[in-house]
DNA sequence: GTCTAATCGAGACGGTACGTCGAGTCTTGAG
DNA sequence: CTCAAGACTCGACGTACCGTCTCGATTAGAC
């Protein structure tokens, strides 16, 4: 006997992730209010509070939905190497994107708010490092013909995209192209066992 | 003719920045507001607000008092590897300092807020760049006995860096020791320029 | 052939009814809320809507109740004056009783709200003002042999009943008891032909 | 030293009384809100929470204002008769006019809520009270060369307003002026020492 | 010693957004 | 068709800070 009654309208859901999407990228951050939302929703600030407990929470939403393809790890294409390159490109890229720009957002904000960190963190990030070490590892696989253990695949991680998100959350842009290629390779060279 | 009455007291100026920098710590960078530096370094908001622009230009001038020795490059004390290994070390500790914490709000804040990023660049970020280009200069030198170009050194600043703000910005801490030493000798490698 | 489905339940009007009178006493009319007396009778707020129109509506339905006995002429009993004196004695004291706290919150409400004073005059003030007239009347032709004329009947009623809701409404408490018997005697002297 | 720092603006006062008044005639008590008097007023919301707690509180400043006069026990002018019953023809002329409005909207939410009726009690009710027993003496004293102990006089009061008020707050309308008069010459009557 | 001009505390003020409450309407599914 | 449950829009609530402003009181050169 389920319950009765009118259930959760998803156009409204996806109203308002759109409508604070759009405030974010045309807006900024600060001024995407809840307020604002809703007007740009056409919805009752009641109706989010229902559902979202923050802005926060609701652009954590919209990154769930968007930025699961802009940072996937695609499949093999050509050589590792090119395949690693291809998805540092595809990161630098993602940061230029709506998508990326919520999580740019969600990140600095984190850094503001110890539970908006958390929320983050569980809601988004750390789903996110795992598909980025099972996807560098797949790809060391296939260079290497081995596995590196857990610790090395993460340090191995963090020498790769650390100077992404470095570039970006500190100086505002993604690095020059032309430094992925050589940490695409650096870091393939680091995962054969004899150099670790 | 000089202009007659009472000047800037420097004694509210400290008063100013500890209160704004305590509060940081102590409630973060959101209850860090105007009204609350003023009552607790008991100062009316209106002279706050005829020596800073904002709450960001307080904690940046804060910043500035401590930051230099948190992030500076020591002298030579051991081999270029051993040296370098111990400023990652000591810019990974920064981070737990209270003036790390500065820069860490404000490294979120400039996420949300272009002019405050402006503002964060021009006033801190890129003369630290500055001082890590050099110090790393510096190092390589005594190691490879040349000096790599700019563009070169550039790179291996964020190799080298960028893993360490990845983890504190995205992770909300510091990476695991063992990361650090080689990374260090990593770098070192690269700049030789066989190697590159 | 008379309509289908079940009829509206008496239950729930008591109920309803119990709760608003309840809730008026125990918080008075301002935490009345239409929200509330649902919740307290256990029953959806639509259900409510659909027979009746506001909370006013249902306190009326409450008083319509209770009030009929409470301000009720009673049979002889004694000499007129002392019948109109435990009249007045009645209506004093009926002010103290939950039906006479839902009278003074309807004729507070009255005041502030045109169409809810025009719906208590209705339903309750108009009935109420004959219901007076007569017993008074009757009360003055055992007294005096002949019945006044509705003009003159209407003042004797307000001259009698006015100074009691006066100090009800306007001080908060009944007046002393000492004034009542002397207003039944007045009263009755300026209804005897000779004295008008 | 009295202290520094700017003063409570008088015409914010002023326009706020005014505002206030001028929504409750126009639109009623309920339509009457902070907000709306905040704009009709030009002014902060929260200018208006810092100096007066609630509408009842705005309300009832401006009654003491305008109410004074409306109520006032005029000089002699003629016999004691004809003063008292030109008084009570002022005091049924007041409930048609703003200030009369005021007062009978307060009366009514007294009736709602209890810190409302205290309010009212103690900023204007009680002090209207101690005017009407004074007026009523001095008048009773030109008639009969003597004044009423207190209790007697407050009985007198009674039999003479409650009329009024009553069927102003429970018939919404002053009393047909031909009660005045008999009302006036009763009340002088029962004033006379041997009638007591 | 004035004089004079800036600094300083205190805090009033117009704003914007917050997060909450209840109103009244509408929708769903059970009985 | 009625009912409980409750989602929905709407308007107002009272609060927190924002950034601007005004008001004396204080202070430190210039004369």
């Amino acid at each position: 006997m389920s319950r009765t009654g009118p259930r959760r309208s998803e156009s409204i859901r996806v109203a308002v992730l759109n409508a604070a999407d759009d405030l974010l990228v045309e807006q900024g951050f600060a001024a995407t209010t809840i307020e604002g939302i809703a007007t740009r929703a056409g919805v009752a600030k009641q109706t989010i509070y229902r559902w979202w407990k923050s802005k926060v929470e609701i652009l954590l939403d919209a990154l769930e939905e968007d930025a699961l393809e802009g940072l996937a790890w695609a499949e093999p294409a050509g050589t590792p190497a090119e395949d690693l390159t291809a998805h540092l490109h595809r990161v630098a890229d993602f940061f230029q994107e709506p998508a990326g720009r919520v999580l740019q957002a969600l990140l600095g904000n984190a850094q503001l708010d110890k539970d908006a960190a958390a929320a983050l963190r569980e809601g988004f990030l750390l789903k996110q490092r795992a598909r980025d070490l099972a996807g560098l590892a797949a790809i060391i696989e296939r260079h290497t013909g081995s596995t590196p253990d857990e610790d090395h695949l993460g340090h191995l991680a963090d020498l790769l995209l650390g100077p992404i998100y470095y570039r970006v959350l500190v100086f505002g842009a993604p690095p020059a192209k032309d430094l992925l290629e050589p940490a695409a390779h650096l870091t393939l060279n680091l995962a054969t066992p004899t150099d670790n």
